[in-house]
DNA sequence: ATGTATGTATAGTATGTACTAAACGAATTA
DNA sequence: TAATTCGTTTAGTACATACTATACATACAT
């Protein structure tokens, strides 16, 4: 592997690092995955830890992040005790897989906060105070709104196939 | 305004403070834009101030962020030198301000060094090398991703009107 | 012009968090 | 059993950043 390659190859790292902590995840999980994903074979962690210049304690649980999210996957060896790790290639099915895992968590809490607090607001009939059914209506848009966001979710990681098929037709409807 | 209105009020700024957080806004960021999206009339800094228990200058800052985002509107008063703001009510109108926004940063330069590299590669005819035509061909991959989300931003940001019809057709799409 | 009200910019602080270094545990081999 | 290899865990550190406190700038008022 002549050296432009190698150059090329850590730009890409750098650039999926930047992309990776721009939506909130570790820059050496975003490392660890480029780094995989630009390998032609799964890596070991040893191998992972030469690679992207962290200590085996940091890509171990990085990996270990990417593998929980779908990111990864662990390959294991005959007569090997060694993990191996390789990249998901299908970026779809890890963009589905994030939603998955990411949904349930801040999102669903308020989710239920403002559902709790309409059905508080609206047990007593019909509300006297002007301020309060401002409140209310407010709180039913924030609802629906979720609402919306929920079962686009939903019905992304439902899919079992989001190829460029789906997409483009999707694409076609927002013209 | 009652006690439990005040309480459903403050629980909902929390929730909506946390979202933010976890898609990498700054906390106050989410409160502020919550209290205002839960005004029924425009807000001065000071109110802010008064409802979010921050300081001046860090509501100030949050704010600005949050009119450059599109999410808040300055509005201003004859005769009366405050500055206030309101909520963008239309969050469908405020993702794709966000989107729009935020597209034009790391991605873009990743996309670019995607770009870059590619045409580097490919500028010497066929590779002889089967390590290099791997690294070709996970990149054009990496680059064909890319170019479907970016259409799908550009296409969204282009709508001027993504309301619930436009997103209902797309849940349909996604059975 | 002097003082007051309002928003912004700057310096310092605190907090969260991703990392390093090193100890530990578990499994394999000698 | 001892030694080695591999992964995980933990304590500490470094760093980014969002905030506070305060000084500053500008516009209006008296």
């Amino acid at each position: 592997m002549n050296q432009s390659s190698e150059q090329i190859k850590s730009e890409i790292v750098e650039g999926l690092s930047n992309i990776g902590q721009f939506w909130g995840f570790p820059r050496g999980m975003g490392a660890s995955f480029a780094v995989l994903y630009l390998s032609p074979g799964p890596l070991s962690l040893d191998e992972l830890v030469a690679r992207t210049n962290l200590t085996k304690g940091a890509v171990s649980t990085n990996v270990r992040s990417l593998a929980r999210l779908g990111l990864v996957h662990g390959v294991s060896r005959l007569g090997d005790r060694k993990d191996y790790y390789q990249a998901e290639t299908d970026f779809y099915k890890a963009i589905r897989s994030i939603l998955k895992e990411r949904k349930n968590h801040e999102f669903d809490h308020a989710v239920s906060s403002v559902t709790q607090a309409l059905s508080k607001l609206e047990a007593d009939g019909r509300p006297a105070d002007p301020e309060q059914a401002f409140l209310v209506e407010r709180l039913r848009a924030l609802q629906s709104f979720f609402d919306a966001l929920d079962s686009l979710t939903a019905a992304v990681t439902r899919l079992e196939s989001l190829g460029l098929n789906t997409v483009q037709s999707v694409l076609k409807i927002l013209k």
